[in-house]
DNA sequence: AGCACGCCGACT
DNA sequence: GTCGGCGTGCTC
């Protein structure tokens, strides 16, 4: 018997299947992870097979080796897995080794962690009597006898300190007798009380509507903030239990809080499954063998758990679908969304994507057909969206008003505050001011090693740049012109704050962006003591945006709501509609009824607007048509070439070079009579055109979607495999941003 | 990723 | 004359 097999190393001059013989009485199977010799020096290797059958396939003058031994005793990766991982290969133009290394934990590699064993002692023969001089040895004894069953040693050392030299000399003595057995790390979270609530007509006829999808299919689970989502998502995954199925839930990192967790194991208790990056490496790879192993069926976890080994995988969902963190910002950079596609269409499952505010891409998909659009558009309880308010600053400027605050914003915050109720403000920038510049001379003190305004961080008395961390001390005099006339311009979180003890002396607030969270569990720190009503105001960024509810806050400010709006990327419009959104829905999850003012200088700005009244639908169609117009996606694919270096304008010639032959690439995969699919190819410094000493060019590409894409596509992938090696070069198919 | 083979400069 | 630089090519 032979087996193809991938050697484990990262490399593209080896990525690709090597045939090992199988040594008699070694059971090799698809999936196992295995040790092999490679190379001359007969290096051993870990590798993974990918498959078995009776004849090499070789030719006499090849010599082929033996497998060495299976690591684990089960295969470790799905036959499912190894066929989404060729598929990946294709459609990424990855390494199938890098694909594959996302199936597994990468402690699992190197034989870095191991299965964690408890020992277990109990007595030899229970009816025996003992004596000995030992003090410890005798107490030992007359507490296994008192509980009358086994014991594992670590809890006898409770009971009994020092007992580990006495257990080993009765072991010795054959008075006591031992095993082992395997203990699963698991992650902690909170238990919550099961609590099942009666389904909505609505969310009954979501339900139905998911459970009568075909195999394979995708529904849009389309529900306003607090409709109850949550809920559809758990009855599915009980329908999908009973059917003896397995079910994966993506949810975005930031929200896999342990109250998260801790509702699905509330409904599911042992059978849930956590896998996230803030486990411990023991704790990931004991969730994943609980996975691997069928002892647990449902998986919740972030981006990355879509590769979970869920056997008989009937349904995949995928929270907060429009969240851009589903997309891996490193190789492969595959987006979870398309894998849980593709793994439902293989396991004939179901894929349901949940959002109060869907991307683009997945409404447009709805509405033309290919998925199921299915709409929650109450509020369970019946409880009221917050009204929200645009508050125009251009006017409160013309009306004398040049501080941060309208002032229709601080009457709502003073009458929130007097009611005992709490504010949530948001702000999508750090630090204390945005830019810092000299009023004498107009100089802005930008970042020695990026093409970036530093920012004003008052708490540490410097100035930042928020791209590569830089500090420096805030200079007294100009450094171009040497007077004294600095000046901060623009707001950030720290001002906010302090503006609020300006107006609010005394309120008690408190301040969550990247600074006050730089520590792991600031995040939920702050949360849960905002929560407890320890700060009358949360001030954030959009960290703030999404997570707990907040039962007691009435009232949301946007204090800058077009900050998001001008940025130089496409999808713009989306990422603030889907913000605001957000933010908006934080207010009056509860009884009182929520109130939204948004500042703005762009008050009739039609993405405002939208959401001023929360009209998806009709954000969507205009939004739509933007994209239509200019051919962006999902019309077009947008593709982004990203080349880096230190000597500028030795990059900017490559640049160049680069977008001609990648042209005349393009231009020959889409033959003669279909120049007219490549729309656009710019070539340009990036709009940040330095980033932590690094000069950054674009080369920007706009390809119609037709059925030459793929061929086009493909010219661009081979262009990155030829020219990668001689400079930085990262490709990105329809980017999140474009800084 | 490793390692061997192989063809040109500074040393005994 | 040899030791050793790392360019090129292969790994079942």
């Amino acid at each position: 018997m032979f087996a193809k097999v991938i050697v484990d190393i990262a490399h593209a001059a080896v990525d690709r299947a090597f045939t090992y013989r199988i040594p008699e009485g070694l059971e090799v199977l698809p999936g196992h992870h295995v040790l092999l010799p490679f190379g001359q020096g007969n290096h051993v290797k870990e590798g993974f097979v990918l498959s078995v059958s009776e004849k090499s396939g070789l030719g006499e003058d090849v010599s082929v080796k033996d497998v060495l031994s299976c690591l684990e005793p089960y295969t470790v990766l799905l036959q499912s897995q190894i066929a989404l991982a060729e598929w990946m290969q294709e459609a990424y133009h990855c390494l199938l080794v890098d694909a594959l290394r996302l199936m597994i934990p990468a402690q699992l590699r190197g034989s870095r962690i191991h299965e964690k064993r408890e020992r277990i002692v109990y007595l030899a023969d229970p009816a025996a009597d003992f004596a000995s001089r030992s003090h410890l040895q005798t107490e030992v004894v007359a507490l296994l006898k008192k509980t009358g069953q086994p014991m594992s040693v670590r809890d006898i050392q409770a009971f009994v300190p020092g007992a580990s030299a006495a257990i080993t000399a009765l072991l010795k003595k054959r008075v006591l007798s031992e095993s082992s057995f395997t203990v699963f790390r698991r992650p902690e979270y909170g238990a919550q009380q099961v609590n099942i609530p009666e389904l909505t007509p609505e969310q009954d006829q979501a339900l139905t509507d998911v459970e009568s999808l075909s195999s394979g299919q995708t529904a849009l689970l389309y529900g306003v903030t607090g409709s109850g989502k949550t809920e559809v998502y758990l009855r599915c995954i009980e329908a999908c239990l009973q059917r003896g199925q397995g079910a994966i839930v993506l949810v975005p990192e930031i929200a896999l809080t342990p109250q998260t967790v801790g509702r699905f194991a509330a409904r599911f208790g042992d059978r849930i499954a956590v896998l996230h990056s803030r486990l411990s490496a023991g704790e990931r790879f004991d969730e994943w063998r609980r996975i691997r192993l069928g002892k647990a069926s449902i998986v919740i976890g972030a981006r990355s758990a879509v590769f979970a080994p869920v056997e008989n995988l009937g349904l995949i969902i995928i929270d907060e679908e429009h969240e851009s963190s589903y997309q891996s910002e490193i190789t492969p950079r595959y987006h979870a969304l398309d894998i849980a596609r593709r793994r439902v269409k293989m396991s004939q499952g179901r894929l349901l994507l949940g959002s109060a505010t869907p991307s683009l891409l997945s409404y447009y998909r709805a509405l033309n057909g290919s998925y199921k659009l299915i709409e929650l558009k109450h509020r369970v309880g019946g409880r009221p969206l917050p009204t929200v308010t645009i508050a125009d600053m251009r006017a409160e400027f013309l009306n004398g008003n040049n501080g941060i605050f309208s002032s229709l914003l601080l009457s709502k915050l003073g009458e929130c505050l007097r009611q005992g109720h709490q504010a949530m403000l948001f702000l999508n920038r750090r630090g204390y001011s945005t830019f810092v510049s000299c009023r004498a001379c107009g100089y802005v003190l930008t970042c020695d090693n990026c093409d970036i305004s530093m920012t004003y961080h008052k708490a540490q008395n410097a100035v930042r740049c928020h791209y590569c961390g830089a500090r420096k001390p805030l200079p007294s005099v100009c450094p171009n012109c040497g007077k004294p006339f600095i000046k901060y311009f623009g707001i950030g979180t720290e001002q906010v704050e302090e503006q609020i003890q300006k107006w609010f002396p005394g309120t008690r607030t408190a301040r969550m962006d990247a600074d006050t969270v730089a520590h792991r569990d600031a995040y939920e720190q702050i949360l849960s003591a905002f929560g407890r009503g320890d700060a009358q105001i949360l001030i954030g960024t959009q960290m703030i945006a999404k997570g707990h509810d907040f039962p007691n806050v009435t009232l949301v400010g946007v204090i800058a709501a077009d900050t998001t709006l001008n940025f130089p990327d496409y999808r713009s419009g989306e990422r603030t509609f889907q913000l605001l959104t957000q933010v908006s829905g934080r207010a009056g999850r509860d009884r009182s009824p929520g109130q939204v003012v948004m500042q703005t200088y762009v008050p009739d700005h039609p993405v405002l607007q939208f959401a001023r009244v929360q009209d998806y639908a009709g954000f969507y169609q205009y939004e739509i048509a933007q994209r239509k117009k200019c051919l962006y996606p999902p019309f077009s694919l947008f593709i982004r070439l990203l080349l880096s270096g230190e000597n500028e304008d030795a990059l900017i010639e490559r640049g160049k070079e680069y977008a001609k032959v990648l042209e005349a690439d393009i231009k020959t995969a889409l033959g003669a009579d279909g120049q007219g699919d490549l729309l656009l190819l710019l070539a340009a410094p990036a709009p940040i055109a330095r980033i932590a000493g690094q000069n950054r060019y674009q080369i920007l590409v706009k390809l119609l979607r037709t059925k030459r894409l793929p061929q086009a596509l493909h010219a661009v992938y081979d262009f990155e495999t030829s020219h990668r090696e001689d400079g930085f070069l990262k490709i990105e198919i329809n980017p999140q941003d474009m800084f």
